[in-house]
DNA sequence: GGTGATGATTATCT
DNA sequence: AGATAATCATCACC
């Protein structure tokens, strides 16, 4: 389901797949019984129905559906005109009575187990849920404003939210609609059908004795399996629900790239700060803001850069000699924003400095980054400064503090 | 579809 | 608390 952020058409669950409400097999169980049933009030009087002696009432499936291939027009009127003559038998009323007494003594035997069952569990639950997702009652923002809260309280959530915020809600809603139409259906399709067995039982009562109870008994029957119906779509419907929940609010599951200025952002200070790439609290803030991330973005951002550098200084080279190109560049005239205090080598470098210390590096040839600034081809732990090496900073070793040098 | 890049998460360390 | 290292999951490109 939900396979590649399908996108939500409104096709019910005839649709198949995707947040379509799928596979609640509704219409085929109720044609099943609304077959059966009319089977049923044919087979009184076309003698479909064996019943001439008890083994033969289980007659296999295949053999009346082979019979009901077989009825024509011409003996469906036969049928008509054998029920006409028997109701207008002279002995009917009193074999009528027979039978009533008959049923009447069968019937007390009938249990009732199923009356007055309390209501599903589960179905309370599904209700519940949708109710508090905002699919079943009064159209509000309350389970998208819930899981847009929750999912920004997290503070993972990138600038963009409030698209995807609506997105969810858009989403929401489809779902909501896809439901609402859906059960209205059902449930029309539940009164057509009741009326129309009770029809049926109601014409069969004037050749059959048919009790009141009976036919309430008939309609609680269909009222359950329509139930049924209606909880596999509540079902289906929470299931959405809950995958694009979960799509949305796991943010590594979202994982956007950032913008090119904020990847640019955050190289210009981790290469400018080579020795020491570790910002301070005040740096990190001033990098989201510039870079239009969150603090722990930055974090993250730089955890992994400084881990992934480490592992594979040559494959970064180039990119470390472009950013001393460029910040260098802008250093030269005035304070780059990106390294505002320097990018001092000092305690990190052994004994050198990052980047800047460098002339900008001129295509093909060694540069002077390469030469002077070190990034070395050989492995971290034998060069370009100690924290390659440890496995955390030094306190206060923010860039910040500072050690002067390089940069410009 | 395979693959590398990349952002996020987690366990662990200091 | 903040760092590293491993890992996961997705994106983006081929």
């Amino acid at each position: 389901m939900l396979q590649q952020q399908q996108p939500l058409t409104g096709n019910g669950p005839s649709s198949g797949r995707g947040l379509g409400l799928s596979g609640h097999p509704g219409m085929h169980a109720l044609n099943s019984v609304h077959q059966a049933s009319q089977h049923r009030s044919d087979g009184g009087d076309s003698g479909l129905e064996g019943t001439e002696n008890g083994h033969e009432t289980r007659r296999d499936i295949g053999d009346i559906l082979q019979q009901i291939m077989t009825i024509t027009d011409q003996s469906l009127d036969e049928a008509q005109a054998k029920k006409h003559a028997l109701n207008c038998h002279r002995m009917k009323p009193a074999l009528f009575s027979v039978l009533c007494e008959i049923k009447e003594k069968t019937g007390l035997s009938m249990r009732n187990a199923q009356e007055d069952e309390p209501q599903d569990p589960q179905l309370v639950r599904l209700d519940n849920m949708l109710l508090a997702e905002g699919v079943a009652g009064p159209e509000k923002g309350g389970g998208a404003a819930a899981a847009v809260s929750a999912a920004t309280s997290s503070g993972g959530m990138s600038p963009d939210s409030s698209l995807e915020h609506s997105d969810y809600k858009s989403k929401l809603s489809q779902i909501r609609s896809i439901y609402h139409t859906e059960l209205e259906k059902y449930e029309q399709a539940c009164t057509e059908f009741t009326t129309h067995v009770m029809n049926l039982l109601r014409e069969q009562s004037r050749t059959r004795p048919v009790t009141p109870r009976e036919i309430e008994r008939m309609v609680g029957i269909i009222h359950r399996k329509f139930s049924t119906i209606q909880t596999q779509l509540k079902q289906s419907t929470c299931e959405a629900v809950m995958i694009l929940r979960s799509r949305f609010l796991d943010a590594r599951r979202k994982r956007r790239n950032f913008s090119k200025q904020a990847t640019e952002g955050l190289n210009e200070y981790f290469y400018s700060h080579l020795s020491n790439p570790y910002p301070s609290e005040e740096a990190k803030e001033d990098l989201a803001k510039q870079c239009g991330i969150t603090v722990s973005q930055v974090c993250n951002w730089f955890g992994n850069k400084r881990i992934r550098y480490k592992k594979n200084i040559g494959k970064f080279q180039e990119e470390a000699n472009l950013y001393a190109m460029k910040t260098a560049l802008v250093g030269q005239g005035d304070d780059s924003p990106h390294t505002p205090n320097s990018t001092g080598s000092g305690s990190f470098l052994s004994g050198s400095a990052d980047l800047f210390l460098g002339v900008p590096p001129v295509n093909g040839e060694q540069s002077a980054y390469q030469i002077g600034a070190q990034v070395p081809q050989t492995p971290p732990e034998t060069s370009n400064g100690n924290w390659q090496g440890r496995n955390s900073p030094p306190n206060g070793a923010s860039p910040h503090s500072d050690h002067s040098e390089n940069s410009d």
